[in-house]
Formats: C-alpha cells, structure tokens, sequence
DNA sequence: ATTGATTCTAAAGAAATTCTAAAGAATTGA
DNA sequence: TCAATTCTTTAGAATTTCTTTAGAATCAAT
C-alpha cells in the first residue's frame, strides 16, 4: 500500500510520513509540484494526499496527470482555505475526498482507510490460487482455510508477487516496492534475501510446494 | 543491451552506471563531447543518453553524427529545466525522448525501458521465429512454450544475434556488444568461443537444429 | 522498562555463472 | 600436404549471486 504526499509544509509532511509509515503504509514524499509530477509519471500510487497550494504550481492540476495514469488512484485533497469552489473543482476533476487545514491526522487517517477499503473491496474481494487464499482488506493469508501468519513486509512481497504473476520480478523493483525511496542503489540485497527465505518457508511448511523460482541474475518468479 | 552515458559530472554519471549495470545493462561512459564523438564513430550503441551542455561542445551537435552511424540507437536528452528550445531542437533532430535535470535515476529507467521495448518489439510482443520465441521484457527464451533457460550473456549473444540475423557478425563486435569497454583488443576469445558452444548447445537441444553458422575467420552468422 | 515480534546486518556456505587454459579438430593457403 | 591459423570442446578455477543462519537492532505493546 503506497502513499504519495505531496505538500511543502516541511512540518506537517514529516507528521504525515511518520504516521503512515507507523501505521503500515509505505510513504513518499513531494515538497513541490515539479516533484510531485515527476513521481507522479512515473509511479504508481495507491493513494496520493495533495495539497492544493504549492510554491510552484496548482495542485488541482496534478489531478488530471493522476486520473491519465491510473484511474484507481485514490486522491484526498487538502487545502487551507476553505473554499468551497476549490473543493468543487477538485472533486470535479476526480478527487476523492477533501480534507481542510488544519485537521487531525486521525481524520486523513479514517479518510485514507476508507478510500482504501472502497479501492479494495471493489474489484478483489480475496484473492486466490491452488488452496491459498488473500484476503486484501484485513491483509491476512490463507491455506485451506487455516491461517498462515505473515508480517508485513512478508505480505507486502507476497501480494506483488501475486500482482506480477508469471513475471519475472527482478530484486530492484522487489526493494523499490517494498521499500521505495528509502532503498537506495547502493544497499545490498540482504534483507530482500532474508524476507524471501521467510516467506518461501511459511508458503513450502504449508502446502509442500515452492511457488516461487529464483530466476538467478535476474530476480524472482512467481508462477501457479 | 548497451548504454552511453555522456554527461560531464562525475557524480550523476557514475550514478546512472550504477543504477544500469546493476538492472542489467552494459554502460559505458563518455565525460566529454570529444570522448563521446570518438565512441560514437567507432562503437553502437543501443540508447545514448547524452546530456546537452558540456565543457567541449554542445551535445546537440551529437546526434546528427549518432543518426548517420545508425538509425536504430535510442537517444535520451538531459537538459536544464528552462531550455526548452534545446529539447525542441534536439527532438526534431532525431531524439526519442528528453528528460530535464534533476530527475529521478528511475524516471530515466522508465523512460530507457519504454524505449528499449519500442526498439526491440517496435509493436509485437514478443520476437519469434520458427518455434522458439524472446520475451524480451522478461528475457526469456521459449521453444514451443517451453522455457529454454540462458544465462545473462547466453541471453544477450542470442538477441545480438536475432537482431543481426542474415548478417555476419565479427567476434569483435560480439564481445563488444557483451562486454564493452571491458573487453579490450588484446583479449582473446576464449569466452566468447565458450559462451557460443552452451548458447549453441541449448538451442540444438530444443530444436535439433543448428542456426548459428561459423564463417571462418570472420564471425559468425545467424538465420532463421 | 520489559517483553516479544519484526526487521536488518553480517558472515559463512552453496550454487550458478563466467572465465581460463589447454588439447584437439577444422580450415586455409603456401 | 603441411604448417599456421582459427575454431571447438572440455574440465575445472575464479567469480558472482543466492541461500541460510544466527544474532543485533529496532519497533510495538504492555
């Protein structure tokens, strides 16, 4: 589940990244609207939370690159004034919901988990394969019923795997995913090594069988 | 696949190697417009990524000289934010894409991959031929849907060889393709006559045909 | 604070790939 | 034909990449 914030307040930026990275999200960031339209052409978000007055441009205007992308995006709104015309166009051009300054990180925290269960309910309601089943919303896995018990960075590398079925997923993307901007070039791969040999046994001790190939010097595989 | 890097800061050129020889290009490097007209005139390469503003001449001059050599090599411009006349120029002059300074390391990666994928399949899927099929974007290697597993430089030998087939390549340019600058003149072939024998020996396994002929004392040839 | 769970680091060992070297086969041209 | 050159093949050494383990650091909840 990734956020992408985009506001300069330097502030209330770290408040937001603290808080969702603390409660299982992984969290970027952009501090102007150039940044933000970088990262925004060239990622996938789940949800971005967008202030509408930046130093460099109009927020609003971010909208329609994000609903070019990708119309799953869910896009929260955050604005000083209380303008009700802001908030008309905003939701016009495709916003989801709006949010006004100053407000509670508790409120944008209901807000962004009710626009996720809405994202995710909608089209997956569990996902399965051979016995396994995901159960996206309380994020919980599945062998015949019987519950294996994942953590979170375990469950987040499952479900890309799932999502990239049958493609070989190389450890780059696999960090970059998991991790975002805070896994750099330069890291070595021992983490995603030992997450991979975690998850692998908790996936084998159930059902026997390895669902996913190493593909080596390229990355990994996941296939059924 | 093969890279050109010319931009004249070390920082940000030593960053892109990094980044693209650790997702599995083979890059090279020019620090100057001198040193990237000799490599240009003397090498191919499959994208050049050529920042416009360098110490000893203006990048833009490049690309007439990349587009007489070949016409097929992918061309990213770098350049500072304001000089949009330059990207025009240097978009009408021949380059596929531009990218303004700073910019995310994996904005270029998108950008390099969307361009690797419009050379290679330039519309279809996959590269086929007799029963055996690439997946470039995966890099896998099929006959009659049975994978057929190579190794990295396996890999690259073969797709140098499709994309050259009909056409007699030399060793040379084989193990520049492969190697780059880290192949040097003095080197012998030993690698290159191994690499071809288990390359070779794959494909007459799955086919029980031979489609790499030895043209003696000039190369070798492929065709289908 | 203490505990327990998760995540990360580091290092050793395994496995796959890549390269080296050397011997033998094929091709060429004198 | 035969020497020189080029290429093929093999075996194994060196290197790179991946797996596995154990324990340290971090985080979360009591």
């Amino acid at each position: 589940m990734k956020l992408l914030f985009v506001e300069d307040e330097p502030v209330l930026i770290e408040e937001m990244e603290n808080y969702f990275s603390s409660h299982g999200f992984i969290c970027e960031q952009a501090t102007s609207f150039s940044i933000a339209e970088e990262k925004i052409n060239n990622y996938n978000y789940d949800i971005i939370v967008l202030d509408i007055t930046l130093p460099d441009g109009v927020g609003i205007d971010l909208i329609t690159d994000i609903r070019e992308r990708n119309l799953d995006t869910g896009i929260v709104i955050l604005s000083a004034r209380n303008s009700l015309s802001d908030k008309l166009t905003g939701l016009n051009l495709g916003a989801d919901d709006y949010l006004t300054k100053p407000f509670f990180l508790e409120e944008l925290s209901a807000r962004i988990n009710a626009l996720y269960r809405r994202k995710t309910l909608k089209g997956a309601e569990n996902i399965c394969f051979d016995d396994f089943k995901i159960d996206p919303v309380s994020k919980r896995f599945f062998f015949n019923e019987e519950q294996i018990g994942l953590t979170r960075k375990e469950y987040e590398m499952l479900l890309f795997f799932v999502v990239n079925k049958n493609r070989v997923v190389s450890k780059s993307s696999l960090a970059e995913h998991l991790w975002g901007d805070h896994f750099d070039q330069n890291d070595n791969f021992d983490t995603v090594y030992v997450h991979m040999k975690n998850l692998r046994k908790k996936i084998s001790c159930a059902s026997g069988k390895d669902y996913i190939k190493t593909v080596y010097g390229m990355g990994y595989k996941f296939t059924f």
